[in-house]
RNA sequence: GGGUUGGUAGCUCAGUCGGUAGAGCAGCGGCCUUUUAAGCCGUUGGUCGUGGGUUCGAGUCCCACCCAACCCA
């Protein structure tokens, strides 16, 4: 071991500045460390920001590392063991010597010794550093001597080796022999006694918040554990995994707003994922008799303590059982995950004591909401009857069936009293599309919700797999106007077309993967069980200084929808202006080449080009007319490569895409020279 | 969609009646060989969310907007 040899001044670390810089910092240009011959890295103007000087000094001390040999981003690290073995194994480990690596997360430095914890993924271990313990800058080593220690920072990532020992207060440490500095941070951490309190930062920034708050750290890595549990669980069941597409022409399988997107490469557009169950009904075909998906799913609708956009289940299908079987395997799924994942079966949910051990009660629909609102709509004969027994419990909304009359009553006097975990079964066939009626009472349907501390946590049904009945329904409810609002299934011929060649008898479960999280970590908001979750996109002003952004023009896109057509001079002034903005990641050009003949008096062949953008305006295309044809050239994509450039020069980062020829779409009904913004 | 609350230094937060923007942590310069949010001395650091308005003077009062949270639908 290499002790050092003590710290002479004239061994000052090199980023101290002596004399004290007499340059007013305001008015201090740029600056790189001038005691380093490191590269200078500087991602913008040193400003009188005190982000920007805590910056400046971090990328001078990875300047000054340089400069002694030490890379400050090195490739490799010497771990042998996590924080958390070397805490429980310290009988064994005691006089052994180990090597941890982590974050730096807090240093007591007292002069000739020095404490400091590192933080892996296991937990936190205090580092003991004496001077003369700690071997000294060393670029073949790679170690940081104790004269250097201030060239590490709370938040860097670090590497210690050294022996396990028990400071005299007893607390398990490594009397560090080698330090090394694995990364070096530039960004100081948020103040590592209070954490994240700001809720904006918290959901933004969730590193930082795993970070700091080990309590958030470990329930998404519960939260992981639960998703695999689930896996397991299914795969021991002899269960097959698939993976289904997110990018789907048809979205099929709920009734949701979906989200647009297009494929370029195709020139359609198609939809995100609303839900995966065609695709796995279409695996029961396959000959898989049981398969599951762990599933993203996204819908276009609102976004509250419950509801998030995208979102993901589990979802299965087996073949050859019904509905009473799958109530079975959600059961004892969700007291699988409960006892793997959390070993206990309570948990608190909206402060009720839930309990996944009893078997779970089942109840008819119809049963719940006699039970609660003295109503027998199975006895109810007509529609007229059913909205006045609505309105006679205090539902003053009419509903278009006495299925749906009676979801509104179990909505308003059922649903929030279903605390234990509940199966409800026998839904109205009129909210069921895709599930087999009953065989003793076909206008209800084999299907069952789980609901849980009053929130519903899962849909479950027997497979509508009667492709006659199947397609009628979907073409009864079927509205060309009110398509995309998410309010039908849409017409998927081709899983029509897959029931007509029969599937056996199926059922699936789909329960939701964020409200299975907020169950089982007692969260009451689905942002804490979301990891990255969906937020409006914003750059600081702090970023925007630092980064060089610079603000969008403030005239913004103009308010443009349909179509627009343009000759190529306006076109370019108003991309200039920035009234066109793109709109996509990619440009999709439509060249077209016009031809007609003149007849008399002389017969002329005229040619004429223009092209349609897409990806310029929020909907629909931009058409630029009257485009420079070359000479002797009749070609589109020779009409459209002055355009092209353009493109590219003006929106560059956007993918400038020429579709195919040959059919080109209707144009533009009629131009909008007038439209506001221009 | 409606209502309420919040946004001040990198982080956590004060800021009274409208009168020169503060503290702790972090940072920087010192001292310290067993600390536990170490301690002590010194010190840097601000687009008070954005834009208007009122005023001799605005973090503070008024208006609009942005972002977020909470509650309600």
């Amino acid at each position: 071991m290499q002790t050092h040899p003590g710290t002479a001044p004239s061994e000052r670390p090199p980023y101290r500045r002596e004399p004290r810089d007499p340059v007013p910092r305001r008015v201090r240009p740029t600056f790189c460390s001038k005691l380093s011959s490191g590269t200078c890295y500087s991602f913008g103007p040193v400003s009188n920001n005190p982000l920007a000087e805590i910056r400046q000094t971090r990328l001078d001390k990875a300047a000054a590392l340089r400069a002694r040999g030490l890379n400050p981003y090195p490739s490799k690290s010497r771990r042998t063991h996590y924080a958390d073995r070397v805490l429980a194994d310290f009988e064994a480990l005691s006089g052994q010597t180990v090597t941890v690596a982590g974050r730096l997360m807090s240093m007591r430095d007292q002069g000739a010794i020095a404490f400091a914890h590192v933080q892996d993924q296991g937990g936190r271990i205090q580092l003991f550093l004496r001077k003369n313990d700690v071997a000294i800058t060393d670029p073949l080593q790679g170690t940081l001597g104790y004269a250097e220690l201030n060239l590490a920072d709370l938040g860097d990532i670090i590497e210690a080796t050294g022996t396990v020992m028990k400071t005299k207060r007893g607390e398990v440490s490594i009397q560090v022999t080698e330090l090394r500095l694995l990364t070096k941070a530039i960004r100081p951490m948020p103040d590592q006694w209070h954490g994240l309190k700001d809720r904006e930062l918290v959901l933004r920034k969730r590193y930082l918040d795993t970070t700091l708050d080990l309590a958030t750290k470990d329930r998404f890595g519960a939260i992981s554990r639960m998703i695999t549990a689930m896996r397991q669980f299914l795969i021991g069941r002899g269960f097959l995994e698939f993976q289904t597409p997110v990018i789907q022409p048809q979205y099929g399988g709920g009734t949701a707003k979906p989200f647009k997107t297009h494929v370029n490469a195709l020139g359609v557009d198609m939809y995100l994922a609303i839900s995966h169950e065609l695709y796995l009904k279409r695996l029961i075909a396959a000959g898989y008799d049981k398969v599951f998906t762990i599933g993203r799913y996204f819908r276009n609708e609102g976004i509250d303590r419950s509801h998030h956009p995208e979102f993901s289940m589990v979802e299965t299908m087996t073949a050859y059982e019904n509905y009473e079987y799958n109530m079975q395997l959600v059961e004892d799924m969700f007291r699988h995950v409960a006892t793997t994942v959390f070993d206990r079966t309570q948990f608190k949910v909206k402060g009720h004591e839930i309990d996944f051990a009893p078997a779970w009660r089942r109840v008819r629909m119809a049963d719940a909401v006699k039970e609660k609102t003295g109503v027998d709509f199975p006895s109810i004969a007509s529609l007229a009857e059913a909205n006045a027994a609505l309105a006679q419990i205090g539902i003053d909304d009419p509903q278009a069936s006495i299925g749906e009359a009676m979801v509104r009553a179990f909505e308003h006097a059922v649903e929030a009293t279903l605390i234990q975990p509940t199966l409800v079964y026998g839904q109205p066939v009129e909210i069921s599309p895709l599930a087999k009626p009953m065989a003793d009472d076909p206008r209800f349907v084999e299907r069952f919700e789980i609901y849980i501390g009053g929130m519903e946590c899962g849909d479950n049904w027997s497979e509508q797999n009667d492709p006659a009945q199947l397609l009628e329904t979907w073409r009864s409810a079927y509205r060309e106007a009110d398509r995309d609002e998410g309010k039908f299934h849409t017409l998927d011929f081709d899983f029509i077309e897959c029931l007509e060649y029969g599937i056996p008898p199926t059922t699936g479960i789909g329960p939701g993967i964020e409200r299975m999280a907020m169950i089982f970590t007692e969260q009451e908001n689905i942002d804490d069980v979301i990891f990255f979750p969906l937020l409006r996109p914003v750059i600081s002003p702090i970023n925007a200084q630092l980064y060089g952004i610079e603000k969008p023009a403030e005239p913004g896109p103009a308010n443009w929808d349909g179509a627009a057509a343009v000759t190529f001079d306006e076109f370019k002034r108003l991309s200039r202006d920035g009234a066109i903005t793109a709109h996509g990641s990619a440009l999709i050009l439509r060249p077209a080449v016009r031809m007609w003949s003149s007849i008399a008096p002389a017969a002329v062949t005229r040619f004429t080009a223009y092209a349609d953008i897409e990806g310029l305006l929020p909907h629909g295309s931009v058409r630029v007319a009257g485009l420079p044809l070359p000479h002797d050239e009749t070609t589109p994509e020779s009409a459209v490569a002055e355009l092209v450039a353009f493109l590219k020069a003006t929106f560059p980062g956007r993918e400038v895409n020429i579709a195919p020829t040959g059919k080109a779409p209707p144009p533009p009904t009629e131009p909008h020279m007038d439209s506001p913004g221009l």
